[in-house]
DNA sequence: GTGGTCTAGACCACG
DNA sequence: GTGGTCTAGACCACA
């Protein structure tokens, strides 16, 4: 996997640690990231995002704690073979659940119409592809 | 409006005078609180849901300082005149451009079909309604 | 709870944040701290054990990753309501199996007989009481 | 001596080449590899537990280091003549000792009944004999 | 007052 | 080369 593959907004209300922490997480648990493939290392991350390695570093220990991620002394860190690959398609979607509610929610107070925010989502969905 | 129109959650990743000034924000834009329309007093919020007075004064005195809420003595705290009622539904449809965008790239790291995303949140939005 | 409950060694193999994150985690699985149980401040810990407030405060965040801590906000921390008070006894035990095993390992390599040992565990076991 | 006499967890918190140290280190005080006992080459230790043959090596050197074991030129290692044989059993003890304190703390810091910790440990002190 | 985040930089441990 | 730990110090967010 590549450092450029992360995205890193500094200044963002959710802290730096958190995205990378986030994003490896979906990409694990989507499959992006099959088990024993090796991460970019915190030095490399942390220059090319220019953050401080630390940050990077605790990112990473978070998610070995958590048993995604494995270290392979001397050689980095990596997606651990204990990680569920494929979860189900109904897993992933759970994950995904508590953004759902919070946009309908807002959605909601907006007073805008379902269709109107259907449209633009289905758009932002293909972008990505 | 009523205390209990506000939905607090204390002890999650967002901040509580933030939940509450957001949720404001948005039902102030959205219409269903119309300009003059009386708040809950301070206490009354506090109270209710078991928090900080200083935390409800704080997310008050923010909308205050946006223009939204007026401050009427004796009174207590109201939906401004001047505030926008009814923007436009771009407008109020640029308030929920962020998180779309969240909810898409993280769509897409979990590799869901856009499909399915789709007709869960059109489910979600019903539900409210 | 105290700062002076925990005790720190300085230089030793387990890192400080460590050896923080293993104390109170047997202190709260034994019962010695309940649930509620408010934990000295992050620099008040610091101060007394002359160490940097975010090796404290890393023990602290990985424990309230655990779910054994909770942040109540603008007061500290606190022993999670829902961490499981009294765990049985078994339980507790196999917290210690590892260590056990250890032992009877070095000792078994050290060709050690088992009265010695077991006797002077038995000493030092009575010392703590 | 065989490769398979050692037993090696890599992954572990205590590092390998501290793993292999040990385990010499106390079948050599306890008598179980004599002076002059031949070692297993480096290369053998390295294929039989798949790890770097830079860790046994540099375990080797260690304890050459401290006089344990020698370097026989064109034969591979063995225990060294001048290795101190049968320590006394006070002086094996000794080496318990660090283990026993943590062990004790442990085991209080989990309010666990003395006897059944003894009870276990003897336990597991036959188990291996 | 509380904890959280980030930085810059040093030093260590491991392979 | 890899990651881990700790420090000193700054600044922010929350109640």
């Amino acid at each position: 996997m590549d450092a450029s593959l992360l995205t890193i907004t500094p200044g963002a209300a959710e802290p730096i640690y958190r995205q990378i922490v986030e994003q490896l997480r979906r990409m694990i648990a989507g499959g992006q990231l099959p088990p024993g493939e090796l991460l970019p290392s915190v030095r490399e991350v942390a220059g090319f995002h220019a953050i401080n390695p630390m940050t990077v570093s605790r990112a990473y220990s978070l998610l070995e704690g958590e048993g995604l991620l494995e270290r392979l002394r001397g050689t980095g860190m990596a997606v651990a073979q204990r990680a569920r690959r494929a979860r189900s398609e109904a897993e992933r979607m759970s994950l995904l659940e508590p953004r759902l509610h919070d946009l309908a929610r807002a959605a909601r107070e907006l007073e805008l119409p379902a269709g109107r925010v259907l449209r633009r989502l289905g758009e932002l969905l293909e972008d990505g592809e």
